[in-house]
DNA sequence: AGATTTAAGTTGTCTATACAACCAGCGTCA
DNA sequence: TGACGCTGGTTGTATAGACAACTTAAATCT
């Protein structure tokens, strides 16, 4: 059930109200999977405002992946649940948030240093560019899961050596003091063998088999912004995640 | 630019000629990085069309990641190439295609089995319930690289164990003669170590690291069609992922 | 010169309407 | 019984117009 009235006079817009409404009938669960969503029809009645916006509503649900519609049938809650990590760029910290662990961190170094090889060439710097460095073991529940090591052009966040607390989310602090949002991100993962110096941080034996992560994150223009190189233990690290099809269009299925 | 026309009496939608056609300029290369889109305005007074359908190939090209949209400036190319693998599920066959090698598969079994375990747990199936298994050894030109194991729910597709060419991919047949089209997946990836009946068949040293999958795909309502379980040989397999964040609608940016 | 205003252009939101395509169920007809 | 068509409900596509919010650059004022 859709609850009576939306704000007019209020700076959100009319779809966003109705779309997050709608989410939390889902996350909720008072919605549950292949249940029927109120048609387009209904909404817009019930709410006196258009079909079209109340269309835009539902639309922007399959978006996100928690429904999907059916031309002469309806809109309906897609068995996928809508997590945290669902297609998304995520942090150490909010990954294992979501897995209900203590996510840690213990800085083992962090300074400026040029930009040179790989480092020079995923962030498009020519060499000698100063380039933040950050290296960190990360731990949960105060477990040692893996080495992380952040590479950031320095030009882009001045001062950060100094305001950075340790103890915070990088991610959080790019975006509340840079105003910096990483939109996209390549991943590469390869499996891999811990050196002795590794393994000593790590708690394991040295050549026990690790995952090897290497990500370029950018902008929402293409500009990269991080790059990162990471190993995470092989016994106490998975990767979960959820893939879509894309042969479709806000939900309509289109044979090529 | 645009060309001049649109096929009005086409079943094709409007917005879709138009999203197709900038696509291939994108693709092309004629429209690059950071390069600006004809507005919306332009679109629908050059094509003749109404400025909401032009709004809507353009939104489309943004909902698929390749463009995104400025209010007051306008529509851009985004940093980010159209890949096959780009948020994808994929098989074998399309992501070895897609790398430039030529994929190959080497039947090892291939028969009706009861359910039991963790295929009937993750095909939500009744215990016994029959379910067609087909073991590949997977190849790309001609170098062993992984075995793939799938399972099927034997009511969704009968007939398979004779319709189906072993040279042919899975996925096709399901699509072309069941009607059958996954349409999301999740995914475990982990690290582990090879048997000795295995490294026989990928060519390798008993114990040398794997990736070790476990996929689990769904049609659009939730309903699971497939569990696959494979193992792909560390030192020949990487995994390469393009992520996205979500916290934008239609690529509108939204703080929470 | 510097600050402010104005104007034009762009995307974002919303309305009201129309018709097409599709689905399910019902009734009718052979 | 089975085939057919009708009908109401649903989403998909398309139109025409309006105003809001934002950007940029030019024009104006101080």
């Amino acid at each position: 059930m859709v609850s009576i009235s939306v704000n007019r006079r209020s700076r959100v817009p009319l779809y966003y109200q109705i779309q997050q409404r709608l989410l939390k009938q889902i996350t909720a669960g008072r919605l549950k999977t292949g249940d029927l969503l109120p048609s387009e029809q209904e909404i817009s009645a019930r709410l006196g405002i258009s079909r079209m916006t109340a269309r835009q509503a539902l639309k922007s649900l399959c978006h996100l992946g928690v429904t999907y519609s059916r031309r002469g049938k309806g809109t309906f809650v897609s068995g996928i649940k809508l997590e945290k990590n669902f297609r998304q760029v995520q942090s150490f910290t909010e990954e294992m948030k979501a897995r209900g662990l203590k996510p840690q961190a213990r800085v083992l170094s962090f300074q400026t240093i040029p930009a040179r090889g790989e480092v020079a060439e995923a962030l498009k710097l020519p060499l000698g560019e100063p380039v933040v460095s950050l290296r960190r073991l990360r731990l949960a529940d105060s477990w040692p899961m893996g080495i992380e090591c952040s590479h950031l052009p320095a030009r882009i966040c001045p001062g950060i050596l100094k305001a950075f607390n340790p103890r915070a989310s990088l991610y959080q602090t790019l975006w509340k003091r840079y105003g910096i949002l990483m939109a996209v991100a390549e991943e590469v993962v390869e499996v891999g063998r811990v050196s002795a110096e590794e393994a000593r941080l790590l708690r394991t034996r040295p050549g026990s088999p690790v995952f090897q992560f290497t990500r370029t994150s950018y902008l929402q223009d293409g500009r990269p912004v991080e790059y990162v190189k990471s190993i995470y233990r092989g016994d106490r690290y998975k990767i979960v995640t959820r893939l879509t099809r894309l042969n479709c269009d806000f939900g309509t299925v289109r044979r090529a």
